[in-house]
DNA sequence: GCCATCTTTGGGAGCGCTCCCAACCGTATT
DNA sequence: AATACGGTTGGGAGCGCTCCCAAAGATGGC
């Protein structure tokens, strides 16, 4: 296997210097007639600048990391971080960088890896996720020095870049929805609380219940994004003879479903089930899902572009904020006010 | 902001030389009274070594990459590749290194990515999966002097890494288990043909059936892994009156228990369903599915400890092959004899 | 007390690239 | 004809690290 060749080789065989091969392979100006046989000579050798050599002088790597802190055992049963990155990567090669993929575990090596994300000369910036209330990742990237961007609404909002969608108001939308079909009983599987979408689905679901001049009283339980806190937080609401329900996530919603078909009522007619993300694919479920649709894909894609101004000098913080769209099937046991804009 | 500081700064400030300071970070022979001070400087100043110089200066990135060419919109609508990511990252990490991840769209950009991947000085190695046969991505990084493993079973097995579960054994299990439950009309939804896997479970299968003097006759189909594709699958195969089939992925085996349902039969009392999976999480369903487990996980994780050993510069191609698992439940309408292996 | 040996340390060379400045060419301007 | 000026090109310097060799110091055997 001989030596890999680089600029110079390259040159050599061209006639011309390391300098007119490297504008010939990043687009300055160069004669055509020179062009040309330098083309022809990467061509004919396939030769492929070499990336690290090319960060290390250029102090760019071209490189997004993206970092989902979570139980990784279960991270993927929810179908949200599949889309969230394949929004990402999608983003990504289309600005033509890479993206690597930063779980955490919960195991003891999750301070190493934390520190391997703001290693210098690794990722250009980063994308963080899944954070919890006074998550101390944040800090620890907020003293990094490190170009980062969150999606979802960090403590720390007014200081950093973020995109979230607005939970508050799709969470809104699905009491009214519920509201109108004239559910007078209503029920509430919150997310966890520890989390920004959690507290947000749950004030706007109470906040349209408001509006409309009804109430959870004490049917509402706390599921932790779980199938099966689903199943087993609508067994217990069931004790309250609810006639409606907002469940805070697709996956709990199939749970829920499950408890109720189990407890031998029947959905929609017994009880209307609304729920939050329009990510499990409808016809997975029988009834179908009547779902707050969240933009998943569309996020990933615009963390990365405001990653991309970011690590580009963008001075103010933005905050980027997607709105939902309500998703009327079967499960909510009516079609009333049809699709409508959060 | 000021500048970086280098390994020379760290070692301007703690009285040594840089290759000292190199030393200790690295772990190389050096007495513990400086040691202990260069430590101090390291952990006072928050030092830390730029990643794209060490690469070019070892030849070596520490970075991994996935790569997984599909169309990538419905990538992740089946669990597996979020499994498989999620075995593969945890074991990247596991050893210290960065999990890049390339998926492909269909979009003009495929052979920019394809050409990102094997350029020099990003990654050290790739695992590629989901490949098709006679797919041009393995000539490719054959050609590209870039070590890798394929997960699956590529169709020049004998000359690259592999690691692979044994798709045709386990579709075995799955026709003996139908064959000693009594079922004598069974049918087959296969899965696409241009996959080794897809192959693998097709004769894996009628060659099980064959040794329990069954035929699919022309109960026969094939889907494309979605679940739309298992439903429609399974629809134009009731019309031949099966009493059992196996499905070539849980995925449309969800899709196929939704059409026999539809048609107004009962699985298992009608119809047994076996699956080939065992990834959709088991409550998803009603009636839960029996279906072949693979190890995906593990292959994610074997599949990164192999690559390790190929960039170490292993020699002889090895081929790791996973057995499967029958996970019978009541999909199939019978817990004859047990969980087995295949 | 001298030389061989080991441990510890320093610094040169080089990885392959980008960035910048100077040199050079031909043509247009005065 | 002398000067000026774009368009091209070459090469020095440097990015921050690792690798290697040699120097210096410590130790021990004879």
């Amino acid at each position: 296997m001989e030596r890999r060749l680089n600029l110079e080789d390259v040159g050599r065989r061209a006639g011309v210097s390391r300098s007119t091969v490297s504008r010939v392979v990043n687009g300055g100006h160069v004669s055509s007639e020179t062009k040309r046989r330098v083309e022809a000579v990467i061509a004919e050798t396939g030769y492929r600048p070499h990336a690290a050599a090319r960060s290390l002088a250029s102090n760019s790597t071209g490189v997004i990391g993206l970092v989902i802190p979570s139980a990784a055992g279960t991270l993927f049963d929810d179908p949200y971080f599949g889309r969230l990155i394949l929004g990402t990567s999608s983003a990504t090669n289309e600005v033509g960088m890479t993206l690597a993929l930063f779980l955490f575990g919960d195991g003891p090596d999750e301070s190493s890896i934390i520190s391997r994300v703001v290693t210098p000369g690794l990722v250009d910036g980063v994308i963080v996720t899944a954070t919890t209330r006074g998550d101390p990742l944040i800090d620890h990237m907020q003293g990094a020095n490190m170009p980062f961007v969150v999606v979802g609404r960090p403590d720390s909002a007014g200081s950093t870049f973020c995109v979230d969608v607005d939970n508050r108001a799709g969470a809104r939308t699905a009491a009214r929805h519920l509201a109108a079909l004239g559910r007078s009983r209503p029920a509430l599987i919150a997310a966890p609380s520890n989390t920004s979408a959690g507290i947000d689905r749950r004030n706007g679901f109470l906040e349209g219940l408001a509006e409309a001049g009804l109430s959870v009283e004490d049917r509402i339980e706390e599921g932790d994004w779980s199938q099966e806190s689903g199943r087993t937080a609508m067994a217990r609401l069931l004790a309250g003879q609810p006639d409606a329900v907002f469940v805070s996530s697709d996956r709990m919603a199939v749970g829920a479903l499950r408890a109720v078909s189990e407890a031998g009522l029947n959905c929609p007619r017994d009880i209307s089930v609304v729920s939050f993300d329009g990510i499990v694919p409808p016809d997975l479920t029988t009834p179908r899902l009547t779902s707050v649709v969240q933009p998943v894909t569309e996020v990933g894609e615009r963390a990365v572009r405001l990653l991309t101004s970011v690590i580009g000098g963008a001075a103010a913080p933005e905050h980027v904020v997607f709105q939902t769209r309500l998703a009327v099937r079967e499960s909510c046991g009516g079609a009333a006010p049809a699709e409508t804009g959060a």
